[in-house]
DNA sequence: TGAATAAATGAAAAAGGCTTGCATATAGAT
DNA sequence: ATCTATATGCAAGCCTTTTTCATTTATTCA
């Protein structure tokens, strides 16, 4: 999952000039620091490697416009502290994590189930735009023995 | 998703029994509540719903008790908030639910995909005991038209 | 039935994640 | 360079969930 930089901020002012949104240098470093990641981070993480830089207050604020603006993805781990994950190209965001209820390891998934199932609950419910959210979580090799 | 009351109580008292847990009065109030939901509620919810017969803290002790011994599920729709459903025999508490972003009506899922799927990852990545968390997100036909 | 004892509860406080209000600072337009 | 709308920092607050500890209660066993 490794992601264009270069990309990712060209695509960040193409995408924010129309919105009256701003490039600051709090948003680029998230987005920069985000491009680095292989897995999902919190906003609390991302204040901390940022160190300081600038307010955690920011970060929170940065990532709801990033997220509403699909240039970020929020996940779920079940441990009630959002994570976020750059939106890459390649899979418009769509994918999901194995996660190790022990240790927390995290696994980056590229598989999905069929698309007809979605559509077919969608359809069936008279639901539109229907996304999911899906996570794996069990037990990784090291935590097995345990 | 009826459930039996009387089915749950006896399958309580039996698990708990060999556990060193006790059938107390909130726990029996609380599963008896959680019988007659038709969806996943939150902790705050069933400590109204139980109008001050125990405290909030005991609703999260014995949420948190229940669910570790398989007898309550917890699910998370995405906003910060827990919600719990009783586990039901039929589907072992295995089922998922499409939740409208926009007025939050939750609607049952019994479908789910192939598990293949889902052993084929576990395989992959050499994890064990791997489980998911699926939820649809989407526009109910009421909301479609706003 | 009545201690004994291990576990559960309540109440208050705190922890943790996230949001809001407001004054100040700054990006982007002219 | 100036102006204006937007973003930031800081402090305070909100909401969910957890912890601590003294008290109460369910269960065991005599």
């Amino acid at each position: 999952m490794a992601h264009s930089h270069q990309h990712d901020l060209i695509d960040l002012r193409a995408k924010l000039r129309g919105k009256d949104h701003r490039i600051t240098k709090p948003r680029e470093e998230i987005l920069d620091l985000l491009g680095k990641e292989a897995h999902p981070v919190t906003a609390k993480t991302i204040h901390e490697k940022l160190s300081g830089s600038c307010d955690l207050v920011t970060v929170y604020r940065s990532l709801k416009m990033l997220e509403s603006m699909d240039l970020v993805k929020r996940f779920d781990f079940g441990d009630n502290t959002a994570r976020f994950e750059l939106i890459c190209p390649d899979d418009n965001g769509h994918h999901h994590h194995l996660i190790c209820k022990e240790c927390r390891t995290v696994v980056e998934i590229d598989e999905c189930f069929d698309s007809n199932l979605e559509s077919r609950i969608a359809k069936k419910h008279g639901f539109a735009e229907v996304t999911h959210q899906l996570e794996f979580f069990g037990l990784c090799s090291s935590c097995q023995t345990t």
